[in-house]
RNA sequence: GCCGAUGUAGCUCAGCUGGCUAGAGCAGCUGAUUUGUAAUCAGCAGGUCGUGGGUUCGAGUCCCUCCAUCGGCUCCA
């Protein structure tokens, strides 16, 4: 007999060799009918592994992350087997769960997959899991396991195979179908009842641009038909708030082919909102010891062979702009680093005067490869809210610790609770990816840890991760369509003060390297709007959106009386504006509702009478008549309840 | 840059296997209407069908080039 311990802390007892089936069987039979994987002692094992020790046992439906892992990782293994069927000649490579479904990657040859196939995929799909194969993981020698690609020609299973130890080698079958595999299956496919083959695309082998592009076949699957319509649903209404869409309709920005791929033109009511954020933070970096700087948009191509931008991404960026004089180059800069560097540099600093904080709203230019522009979350000019901080090493830490909070400010007051904090440090195997001594990177990365692990922060480390000139801390946040967004970034540079020689005069009369901390809370102006248009739904707080009130006066006679309240809005600095069409109040109402005006006033004769407003929230509908000092103190307060000071 | 897809009026879309002067709704303009909590009515105007080339008696429709956009990969100072 074997001792099982369940969630719950209790302890029963079972054969030697029952399985976790056996288990859950033992609990109720509506479980054992939905139990899709297993975990035993913290690895995961499949519901149909004989269990021969005591142990902790964690049983897993659909409903758990892990449920869903087992299941799309199987559903992995049956999508495969239908592609093979339909191109026999294929090679399989891997076919991983991913946060939401699965993918497989093969290697096609000639032959190609496109949106005209996935339908008949899913049939065959759909055909082999309502088979009820069950998947069945067995062991193998290295050298049979070799043996068996090779004689498949298999090129990427042998890699794979290779770096694996002999005796750790399993394989999974179900139906006439075996992959290297090295399990968390559900028990049978016949779990598996919708499907859908969501796209293709091409991906390289290992994730590596030199190596043999892949087909990658993306699919999601569940147990109920149900299940699938209502993620299609989400997937359709994740849609309505795509930043693209909204930027579009609330007209915030646009691009022209004339003016060229990924440059954002900002139109009225988008710069409008983007002055509001850039206020905002203004006079919280005032608070915080910041000075402003201006710096020109270009520089001379010295100033980024010094800074080391120059070798790094010479030939990837917008190549050098030319002077009637010979030999005379300027870039375009795609960093303000440089020209804060030589900000600092214009002068000696005694140890007394730092930390200096300089703060630049520097609108960079970065050629991005043309396939990677996305919207506003990705382009080739954009206008970071750059800063950088000169310190003493002794004051590194409290510094950094303090750009923490400005960022959590910032987050904060916008909405953004659910981030992830990103440590990315430098990859130890590819040295030759970033610049700087072993032991400036060392400092530099422990520094961000410490600081991140005192701010009590939830943070990941990113392995190669880190920008080529030092570590970072990044704030992550999702868009509509949970792809995650870098936005506010942290950095710890121990090398362009190095490059630009900048010093300052210690209490010891000696001349000292400063440390330069590199931050942005937003990120980039550009992004950091698009991810919090997709969060929003362009339903902004109401001391940021561009339009707070529209005033729709009944008809034309109450166009004097919609007048005067403006003014009054307007002396109270309250953005309002008036819908003077000849068109009915219905009308007017559901043009405002559409452009997310948060306030509509509707003013007629009883209005005009008694000095009041009849207000009506977007969203909300009516709510009643207001003074016009009321509704005044109304909107006032709730711009005081979602700004806090910093 | 690579793989796959898409591109018709300011916006959203129709246009079957190539065949009359390319359609609709919304937005716009003109006129009527003077309106009470999500679309008043009528008329008008608006497109060299992304670009350049080709096949054909004939191309929005088929083929090729390029450009842009979308979903991924790689990249992201």
């Amino acid at each position: 007999m074997i001792k099982i311990t369940l969630p719950d802390g209790s302890v029963k007892e079972f054969e030697n060799g029952s399985t976790p089936f056996d288990v859950a069987m033992s609990i109720s039979s509506g479980l054992a009918r939905n139990i899709i994987s297993a975990k035993f002692n913290g690895n995961t094992v499949e519901t149909v592994t004989p269990l021969t020790t005591d142990g902790d046992l964690v049983l897993f439906t659909f409903d758990s992350d892990e449920g869903k892992k087992a299941f799309w990782h199987s559903s992995a293994h049956v999508l495969a087997q239908a592609i093979l069927f339909f191109h026999p000649n294929a090679k399989l490579t891997i076919g991983p769960a991913i946060d939401s479904g699965f993918y497989y990657d093969l290697d096609l040859g000639d032959e190609t997959i496109s949106e005209k196939d996935f339908k008949k995929i899913e049939d065959k799909f759909l055909e082999f899991a309502r088979g009820k194969h069950q998947f069945k993981l067995r062991e193998v020698s290295k050298a049979d396991a070799l043996d068996f690609y090779k004689k498949e020609n298999n090129e990427y299973k042998v890699e794979l195979i290779e770096n694996l130890t002999d005796g750790d080698i399993t394989f999974c079958d179900h139906a006439d179908f075996t992959d290297l595999c090295r399990g968390g299956h559900i028990p049978n496919t016949g779990i598996i009842k919708a499907v859908k083959v969501m796209s293709a695309a091409g991906a390289y082998w290992r994730g590596d641009e030199n190596n043999t592009q892949l087909t990658r076949i993306y699919g999601i699957s569940f147990p109920k038909q149900k299940l699938l319509t209502e993620y299609l649903e989400l997937l359709e209404l994740a849609k309505q708030r795509d930043h693209r869409k909204l930027g579009k309709e609330l007209e915030f920005f646009t691009f022209s082919q004339k003016v060229g791929q990924g440059l954002p033109l900002w139109l009225p009511k988008g710069t409008a909102l983007r002055n509001r954020l850039e206020d905002f933070l203004k006079t919280a970096q005032k608070k915080a010891g910041y000075e402003m700087v201006i710096t020109p948009h270009i520089g001379q191509k010295e100033l980024y062979v010094t800074s080391g931008h120059y070798e790094k991404y010479g030939e990837d960026s917008f190549q050098p702009i030319k002077t009637p004089k010979m030999d005379e180059e300027f870039l375009l800069k795609p960093m303000n680093c440089p020209h804060h560097c030589e900000i600092y540099n214009h002068r000696p600093y005694s140890y007394k005067e730092l930390p200096k904080r300089f703060a630049e709203f520097g609108t960079v230019y970065r050629y991005e490869q043309s396939g990677e522009l996305h919207g506003m979350t990705r382009v080739r000019c954009f206008t970071q809210d750059d800063a950088h901080i000169f310190c003493t090493p002794d004051q590194l830490d409290q510094e950094f610790k303090e750009v923490i909070d400005l960022v959590l400010y910032v987050f904060g007051s916008l909405g953004f609770e659910d981030f992830t904090a990103q440590v990315s440090l430098r990859d130890p195997e590819k040295p030759e990816k970033y610049i700087g001594s072993t032991e400036n990177w060392d400092k530099a990365e422990k520094a961000i840890i410490n600081a991140a692990q005192e701010k009590g922060l939830n943070y990941v480390v990113e392995t190669g991760e880190a920008a080529f000139y030092g570590p970072k801390l990044d704030f992550m946040v999702k868009d509509a369509l949970g792809r995650s967004w870098q936005l506010g970034t942290i950095q710890v540079d121990y090398n362009l003060p190095e490059r630009f020689e900048l010093t300052y005069k210690g209490s010891d009369n000696a001349e000292h390297r400063p440390v330069m901390i590199h931050r942005a809370p937003f990120g980039s102006m550009e992004r950091f709007i698009a991810v919090l248009l997709e969060h929003t739904g362009g339903n902004f707080p109401l001391w940021l959106t561009p339009d707070q009130v529209i005033i729709l006066p009944i008809s034309e006679k109450y166009q004097k009386y919609a007048e005067k309240v403006s003014d009054v809005l307007e002396n109270s600095e309250i953005r309002a504006l008036i819908d003077d069409r000849s068109e009915k109040t219905g009308r007017k109402i559901r043009d405002a509702e559409v452009k997310k005006i948060p306030y509509m006033i509707i003013v007629g004769e009883n209005e005009e009478g008694n000095g009041t407003v009849s207000v009506r929230k977007h969203g909300e509908g009516d709510k009643g008549t207001y003074t016009i000092e009321d509704f005044i103190s109304l909107m006032q307060e709730e711009i005081k309840s979602t700004i806090k000071q910093f």
